[in-house]
DNA sequence: TTTCGGCGTCACAAAACTGTAACATAAGCG
DNA sequence: CGCTTATGTTACAGTTTTGTGACGCCGAAA
């Protein structure tokens, strides 16, 4: 969904208040209290940034930093390195031992969600994935795929929509006016019964595809995407 | 050879001083001295990287890189935003506004040549390989280069920029808008359908070169680059 | 100046998708 | 069971969206 941020902070304090501004931004957050684990975390999460405390217990920031940027698997993730020296030969020594970027505490939240996003952005996206899935159905919003299992579902645009709306709210019952409102629009008039023939178009093409018929239909109150596994 | 940076500072003696700096940590420099110049070296130099101090003649620093931001050809150009003022909503505004880093005066050259160095590593090298790959394709954008496997891919600049916008996404969809929004530029108009007409210049590109058809079009939608397993 | 490559737009052709009606089934219900 | 209502299915004709070739414009190069 959103970008997992790893914060290594020893101080509990310090680290729940980023925490807290970070997950209000939307980002899923993992924190460690020293250098080993943040490594450990940073290897086994593979988070989309950390943010590196310069004076940790058993590992200092710097140092973990240094050993990110040896191992293939987290050499490419930006690292923030955060102090409470304003030195500038530290300010040099951490950008030079590979942090992408460098804050001095006390620093503001929000300036720290700038920076947060200005690097996530330079890295590359933040690693968006808008995919939803429900029993062997996969569905791709921003590649507009739908996969069952190995093979790929050729969808209608209103079949994908359909889909779409069905597969957010897995097992819920919505009625053909609710099906119309989300997946064809607020101010559009169409039969309601027009949604059964786009549900039959959607079962086929799931069925073709090797989905059995995961869509359950409700006497007298719409359809419901059956939630399997 | 080197990467080329762009320093965009009124005060002479600053911008004299960052240069012999910069060119003794083997950069090659080249100058502005306001705003609509800086605009225009930049369009014209394709620097590596953009030195921008906020405040200048006829167009701030500020406005500079937003108006960099909406141009495709130097969109990507990691920018440090340089200024005077400490305050804290100035910072995020300068890093809302794109800039990939934020640096006060007075600084020490030693922590500037830090920070290019820092922005530069994780923009790619400094502008050397940015080559994108999907399937047989290559698309160095250095040497503004396409090939699909042994065979050169003869493309105009907008065919050229349209690849690039759907390379560095693979698989992922771009409707039209998005499309015109990256490949031509924000505030321009063109026909929607424009955009059809070259990607079925592009695709005939391509198809000659022996790649297949790996442009998808997702009806109501866009157009996505298929990423081929 | 002429030439030429590239670009944006248009008009028409070709596909793909959509909504609806009509008929067939299945499910409640006394 | 017979009747009523809700849903499944199918066919189809209209619409929307996309593919494609042609044309004129314009700026750069010759």
């Amino acid at each position: 969904m959103s970008a997992l941020i790893l914060i290594a902070e020893d101080e509990l304090a310090q680290a729940e208040v980023l925490r807290y501004n970070l997950e209000k931004s939307g980002y899923r957050v993992v924190s460690a209290a020293d250098g080993e684990e943040a490594l450990l975390l940073a290897e086994e999460g593979e988070p989309s940034l950390i943010i590196l405390d310069w004076m940790m217990p058993k590992l200092s920031g710097i140092e973990v930093c240094r050993r990110l940027r040896e191992k293939p698997v987290t050499r490419d993730v930006p690292i923030i390195l955060l102090t409470a020296r304003g030195e500038e030969s530290d300010r040099v020594r951490g950008l030079e031992s590979g942090a992408d970027d460098y804050v001095v505490k006390p620093y503001s939240p929000g300036e720290m969600v700038a920076r947060v996003k200005a690097v996530l952005r330079r890295s590359g996206g933040g690693g968006m994935d808008d995919t939803l899935r429900a029993g062997a159905i996969l569905l791709d919003s921003g590649a507009h795929k739908v996969r069952v299992g190995e093979s790929n579902v050729k969808l209608g645009p209103t079949e994908f929509r359909l889909l779409k709306v069905l597969m957010e709210k897995p097992g819920r019952v919505f009625s053909r006016e609710q099906l119309l409102d989300k997946a064809w629009g607020r101010d559009i008039y169409v039969e309601e019964r027009t949604v059964d023939v786009h549900i039959r178009r959607l079962r086929k093409a799931l069925s073709d595809a090797g989905a059995g018929n995961p869509i359950r239909t409700v006497r007298s109150a719409g359809y419901a995407l059956e939630l399997e596994g």
